[in-house]
DNA sequence: GTGAAAGCGCTAACAT
DNA sequence: ATGTTAGCGCTTTCAC
């Protein structure tokens, strides 16, 4: 209910009456060719859409979605549920899911989960009330999760972004490759000459990707030769430096045979570990190595630039869109039926160089 | 339109027959009072009700919030238009403005504009067309935004975030103080022993905040007869690390009388700042002092921990939304008209002291 | 306390 | 190429 102006005199004040069927009236066409117009203009003849348009204008025409979408039945509102803004993995993420959605002339509703479980399942509600047509999200462990079993059953559609698709293969999904890409990583490491690697994760038992992580960290030193040691799983994803998180980490890297190289399953993390390790009085990388994960740009930013594994946050969030939109419109011009779109989709990762990785002290 | 489970066995699915209607005839009462019993169910006696649920639990009921928006004719939405996500300080905003929706029931609609008018406009106008009853948003120069003059011209309520109202105090807006918080983040920098103080600012003239808080800086110098410097006006609001500006950054700092101490006008410049005076060999705060303004949470993440002037950043997002509810129900318990409700909310900033300032070399 | 009826603004058959 | 006609699912007077 937009209120007028207060009697300004802008001459397209879309007040209450300016609907399409006043449009139609005013243009002395059908509540049809109205419609016709904005929704399928080559329906239309030139002039009649002309007299339409100027009808639109003069009135201060803008067409109800709210309208348009209920009589439909299908929203075009695709629902997006991250886990939080706060790191920049999610908010780069948005950015190329946003750009997407713009570009097809879908819409979004974003929810963020904050990884827990009961406000996910209110959230995936909100969503589902306001009839998105499908979503795109991220979760803690698909492996694990009520609401993907939930969507499952109600045969919504979705798209994970950074959830590698597992369950048999049945779940559509867009993200790197976890496992190879941490590995990859972790043969950088070894490259560099290091032997004893740990790895650093936040609430591990939360993350299906910390633990692919995890399990490219032991490929790596298994093929390798090497003793893959036992990781330091800190309770948040971030690391809150209190002082016995900040004791827990000293002991970890001064031990007898410490870790000369840290392997962080996330950026953030990385940057939290890297900072309470100077505060200990530790240099990175000359006395101990670190090498994040995800490729925030902020990584970048930081001297020095941090050495990490890079996934492409933008394309994850447009292809996970793109795909959602591939399955939400089959009949996108092809004849074929697209017998098996391949379901999980893996872009490739890039090993980002930064400087917080040398050699062994 | 959702697809129908593969026939598993999940009792209530939620398919196309679930509607208000159905729910009421199997609960064998009318249209009304089914609707009643979700939206005012002090209408409806106990029992009743209580059949109503049932059916709706029994038939997997989810109210179609399009349908009840369209008729309602408010939507109960709020379009959220922040610039960026990417910049932590609108990811701690927005998750301010998520939280206070979701407890007001309220539904969210967000888009970006990358400070870019253009994109304004069309965000906007997406943003009208869902019918949005009123908006949150920051632009970069509330002064002189077309976007707001149509919002105000078509009677649009918004409120502003981090803009701080102008316009002869007829713009609703929830901010801190910038010019007073930059003045005594400035002081800071004085009290701490420096005379030759700059501003670092990111694309300067785009920011009605830079400014402000340029003048907070002016506010400062003079009042202890110090010499206002001429400030370092970076292109973007992050630092591009080109080797242009690289070599930019390192004239500034090592001129003749170059400044002991900068002041940044946002962290994420700050923090490249900083990633730039180390590259060149500096050391911060021992050779610079480097002041940002914002507080992001990050800041507390690095070492040394950034010294900066915060803003309480979730709480300007929940104000700003609580602000914009109180305008579109102002039927809200009390009697009083509320003759004047305060345009311009003022939220305390605070110093935040960080380890980034140190006396002048 | 409950029901009947009238749309909100729009799209999509189905005619012509 | 254009018009006619039904609703989408819900809220909300207005009666009873």
């Amino acid at each position: 209910m937009r209120r007028n102006a207060t009697s300004l005199a802008a001459p397209p004040v879309p007040s209450n009456g300016a609907t399409l069927v006043n449009v139609a009236r005013a243009a002395s066409v059908s509540l049809a060719t109205a419609s016709r117009v904005f929704s399928n203009p080559e329906l239309v003849r030139q002039d009649t859409a002309e007299r339409v348009l100027q009808a639109a204008g003069e009135l201060g025409f803008r067409p109800n979605l709210l309208g348009a979408k209920l009589r439909a039945q299908r929203s075009r509102i695709v629902g997006v549920m991250l886990p939080t803004l706060e790191n920049a993995v999610f908010a780069e993420c948005w950015h190329g899911i946003e750009e997407a959605a713009l570009a097809q002339g879908y819409s979004l509703m974003l929810v963020t989960s904050r990884y827990d479980p009961a406000r996910e399942r209110e959230r995936i509600e909100y969503l589902l009330r306001h009839r998105v047509d499908g979503m795109v999200l991220t979760v803690a462990d698909a492996a694990r999760s009520a609401v993907l079993e939930q969507l499952d059953a109600e045969g919504v559609p979705y798209v994970l972004a950074y959830n590698q698709g597992a369950r048999r293969g049945k779940r559509y999904s867009v993200s790197v490759d976890n496992r190879v890409s941490a590995r990859a990583g972790v043969e950088r490491l070894i490259a560099a000459g290091h032997r004893r690697i740990s790895v650093v994760s936040g609430a591990f038992v939360a993350s299906d990707r910390a633990r692919l992580r995890h399990m490219g960290y032991q490929d790596a030193m298994r093929a390798h030769g090497l003793q893959p040691l036992p990781p330091l799983s800190l309770p948040a994803h971030t690391p809150t430096q209190t002082p016995a998180e900040v004791e827990r980490i000293r002991r970890f890297v001064t031990a007898p045979s410490a870790p000369t190289a840290l392997f962080c399953t996330n950026d953030m993390l990385a940057i939290g570990v890297i900072s309470i390790l100077k505060r200990l009085g530790l240099s990175v990388p000359g006395d101990v190595s670190v090498l994040g994960y995800d490729g925030i740009e902020l990584g970048q930013l930081l001297e020095p630039p941090l050495s990490t594994v890079a996934q492409p946050n933008n394309e994850i969030g447009a292809r996970a869109l793109g795909c959602l939109l591939a399955r939400l419109e089959p009949a996108s011009a092809r004849a074929a039926p697209a017998p098996r779109m391949p379901r999980a989709t893996l872009l490739p990762h890039a090993l980002r160089e930064g400087a917080t990785v040398g050699p062994p002290a």
